[in-house]
DNA sequence: CAAAATGGCCAAAGCGCTTTGGAAGGCTCT
DNA sequence: AGAGCCTTCCAAAGCGCTTTGGCCATTTTG
């Protein structure tokens, strides 16, 4: 059942089925009542292709995967794609992934940009200066980053937690209860993320006049085994910090693997905050002793996320609207007072 | 740049540009030539909106993502998507995500069919009798099944890995180390994969005149909760397992939660073997006690699926080809004699 | 009361490809 | 020499929608 067969049925042209049941206002609503009516009783759905040659909107978002042999697709993404689906699903929405090499997504963008394969695009874990971020915003198309840039002379409309904000505060409860020597097991350092919680972090130690050294803070990718490593390194210092604020839950399985192979305690001899994304497979309150977090949900961001795109491709959101969550401190049986 | 202009200026017809772009013989190879040659200098690329409509074919395919508050995405599917990634940036082949409620999928395939949105779909994690696979068997769109079915009068293409062989090994072999009470940890009863599983185990356990009982199989979500549940159920019964077998990584944290909350050892108390799917952020050979495995990567079938899903889409391969991969059994130090 | 504005509809021209149904020219073959 | 056959190319007809420009009848306006 097409346009034509549906027009003729009704003894109408194209012109007029098509303006009444795309909710044009120069059509009679006796009128359109009939077309919406006769359309819904032999399940007339425009064909999807047409339209997009017609118009050049394809009703899908976009999202440029980087793939290749030695880059793995963060877990994390999963979570996000359910939050993503949770409000697609209600609107019709696809997702379309474009995998792409690594080492050159901007190719990939300028193919779904030319090819008008998606309305919008979202951009995650973005880097300060982002090469994206101004490829897409030149590119014209419709956008919302998951996370901040920095160092642009424009706006764009993001979606973030305040990364800072959640750290600072991890660091602040752990000096007032005395600890002196912090450590940060962190994520890519190039990341932004990365490098709020770590400003976050410094923040909160300068307000007590101590500071962050270099030996303690690592930048690692968010594996267990790298969270076992960072925190083995910093333990066996010479001067071992009392307390470690950590980027991911499965880093912290790590930590807490390395803190049982020394020999030591938690929170005893080892204070413990992580960033907790919120996975159903994992939760914080069910690690050995139970892990104090600061926590956020990326599902929900997820489903904001998609909301927002959908408002920007129907043009109900526009400018640079940047959004930022507070992240809650959750404290659990993992921080005590620094040892004496 | 497209075709009408591209035409023009090499003083030919769209027709034959055409043709000469998508390789149809009756056209002079000296004129294929020049074509190919101007369309490369000129950056011409087909709109693929316009191909879509004229041959209904996407160059996409599709997998539809079942959503809802309830439910979670499996973090396997990041892994899987890593390696359909791999194979899919090289041939240009985008993945679209149709979010559908989980308790109708159907509507969503049907519409993705009938939209003609996707050249194939995939299917994962099926059940015996799976109604996605009866569906998009009749719509008859080329699909590629990532597991196995059962009870169908029909063949269909799948790759699958030896579930039941897997785990006839694993128990075979804590078997023959004198384990006589065994346990299974198991994902959703209600999915082919837990199906096979099992039965490969009590294959093993029939062999020695050995069974499974009904208190010594637990199927769950695969979290690390419910596998810290299922292990205290298991271990705290009056007559405990020396042995479980576990159907994935992350329950296995919870199994080796539990058997410390306990006071018990691994492998001194008991044996266990996880089934491996090779996550990158959390290896088996550093949990603890360092993890024997069933190992097989899912990274792998993603690539080999997006391989066949082309193939079945350009027409190189048809027919009901089912495609079993053996699992490697990795021995390390969580497995021992039974204790006496 | 003529002129202008409005409401409701339609025919036809795109959107940019692929594909059908020739057609022209050169060749071989009887 | 004419029939028949390749080879190589083309004009034009889709694919199924949206949108432009206009038409006719009715209503409003000065």
């Amino acid at each position: 059942m097409n346009l034509k067969q549906l027009s003729h049925m009704l003894s109408l042209s194209q012109t007029t089925v098509s303006r009444a049941l795309n909710g044009y206002p120069e059509v009679n609503e006796e009128t359109r009542r009939r077309v919406m009516d006769a359309a819904k009783r032999h399940g007339y759905r425009p064909n999807p292709s047409a339209r997009r040659l017609a118009t050049g909107k394809s009703g899908m978002i976009g999202y440029v995967l980087p793939t290749g042999a030695a880059v793995d697709i963060d877990p994390h993404f999963v979570e996000f794609l359910s939050g993503l689906g949770d409000y697609a699903r209600s609107h019709e929405l696809d997702l379309v992934l474009s995998p792409a090499d690594a080492d050159d997504e901007e190719t990939t963008y300028r193919r779904i940009v030319a090819n008008r394969q998606v309305d919008a695009v979202y951009i995650s874990s973005p880097r300060p200066a982002d090469k994206r971020l101004a490829l897409v915003n030149t590119l014209g198309i419709p956008f919302v980053v998951h996370g901040r840039s920095e160092g642009f002379d424009f706006d764009y409309p993001y979606l973030d937690i305040d990364n800072e904000g959640a750290f600072h505060e991890a660091a602040r409860l752990l000096v007032q209860l005395g600890h002196q020597r912090l450590a940060l097991i962190n994520g890519n350092e190039r990341e932004t993320f990365a490098i709020h919680r770590e400003r976050g972090m410094r923040r909160a130690l300068a307000a007590s006049g101590l500071t962050l050294g270099e030996r303690h803070i690592r930048s690692v990718a968010m594996t267990e085994e790298n969270g076992y490593r960072a925190a083995r390194r910093l333990l066996e210092d010479a001067e071992p910090p009392t307390a470690i604020v950590c980027s991911s839950l499965i880093m912290a399985l790590g930590v807490v693997r390395a803190v049982r192979d020394l020999g030591l305690t938690i929170p005893g001899d080892l204070s413990l905050i992580a960033h907790d994304d919120v996975f159903p497979w994992l939760r914080p309150e069910n690690f050995p002793v139970p892990l104090s977090t600061t926590r956020s949900s990326i599902r929900l961001a997820g489903a904001r996320i998609a909301e927002r795109l959908a408002a920007r491709i129907s043009g109900l959101e526009d400018g640079a609207r940047g959004e930022v969550w507070p992240v809650d401190l959750v404290v659990r049986g993992s921080v005590a007072g620094a040892p004496v």
